[in-house]
DNA sequence: TCAAATCTTGACCATTTGGACAGGTTTTGT
DNA sequence: ACAAAACCTGTCCAAATGGTCAAGATTTGA
């Protein structure tokens, strides 16, 4: 649907744009955002930006398909044989890591949810669902084999993805309620354990070994 | 910060226009709102809107205002002595009913806190932090009295908070998935037995009995 | 080396947007 | 009944905003 948006990166510009792009329209949405925002973030003036992305609506969809073409994720190659509590403590880990890793993507597609999706339908109805139902297929064989408790595979796939993305869509106010500055390794650490280890028993799973070294 | 935005509804237009900006803040945003938009919304002429609400700023604060005094949380009145299976399953519960029931003011929020909170800061550090920290508080006393097992409370809260709001902030992506036009009464129903025995047997409770009246 | 291709940007424009306002209508209190 | 208060709205305006453009600067390739 976009396929021209996305050209060789002529030069430097391009990311540079693209990221402060992406940071604008995380924050205020595509209606919200502002091209003289987002040129002032960038470090250029607005006529510059114009040149490498034609409109707004383009540089959003930029955005969005560079986001996504980002995305690659482990769960994606897990089958019946894996063992459930390691793939999804696994699984868990890798999503609070994304959450802090890039936390602004994560707000842009939660923007972008909240607006009703109008640029991320096809997206969904093509890849996600898709996704979505082939991996809930695994964790029923899981459930079918005895591995773990009963429930809807797919409800657990949702509470996986909001427990983990609140973290970076609601930063602000996570951060506030703790009283703290940012994120520090300590509180990450804390979060992946308490999330995987509260996540794994509901389903009838013995969280593995929280590893302690380190700290 | 602003009592003089919320006087005595003077009739009803005064609602209708609050509500109508709910909506359009909620899918939009406090900069990607237009106040025509409301104004349609609210069917009708934008200088009315202006003459209840002296400018967008005032009327997004007034919204705000609006959907914190309704908030009265069962979570409250919860104390040491009660039983946390029960509680606990009460309180989500009660959240997953709220996101059903009013997926506009869940939605609003979220646009407010993906943008930094700028009109909430003073609401987190003087309301909801300390209802969090004494909320906090009970669930350590759970605890410590071996009736759960041990975790972080304020992280048990969040996973309350992300999971329940998932389905009002994103239901477009939920429905989308599932491949469903609206929310049934079926599948709340699930989503809240799962979200419940999920969450309770993750801090080691026994989910109070699912009633299996009605269907 | 030098011309073509690519990039940069100040100045400009058309439209949208938040908001003001004056004159009219309806409601309220007595 | 009637004046004061409250309400309604068409029209207008200044500022903000998305986007254009042409002229100049820089890079590229042969």
């Amino acid at each position: 649907m976009s396929t021209n948006t996305i050209q060789k990166p002529r030069d430097k510009h391009f990311t540079t744009i693209l990221l402060a792009a992406q940071e604008e329209f995380a924050t205020h949405g595509l209606k919200g955002a502002r091209m003289q925002a987002i040129a002032d973030r960038a470090g250029l003036p607005k006529a510059n930006v114009h040149y490498y992305f034609q409109n707004k609506v383009s540089l959003y969809l930029a955005v969005l398909d560079n986001i996504i073409a980002t995305w690659d994720d482990f769960f994606n190659d897990v089958s019946v044989n894996d063992d459930p509590a390691t793939a999804l403590d696994t699984f868990i880990r890798e999503k609070v890591r994304l959450s802090f890793e890039n936390p602004t993507a994560s707000r842009l597609f939660a923007n972008e949810i909240l607006q009703g999706a109008p640029y991320l339908s096809d997206y969904m109805r093509e890849t996600l669902r898709p996704w979505v139902n082939n991996r809930a297929k695994v964790i029923q064989q899981w459930i079918d084999a005895g591995k773990m408790t009963a429930t809807e595979p797919v409800l657990l796939i949702f509470m996986i993805w909001a427990t983990t993305q609140h973290y970076a869509d609601f930063q602000v106010q996570v951060l506030g309620i703790l009283n703290q500055k940012e994120y520090d390794a300590s509180l990450i650490k804390q979060i992946s354990d308490f999330t995987s280890q509260t996540i794994l028993r509901g389903c009838g799973l013995e969280p593995p070994n929280t590893d302690a070294t380190g700290n």
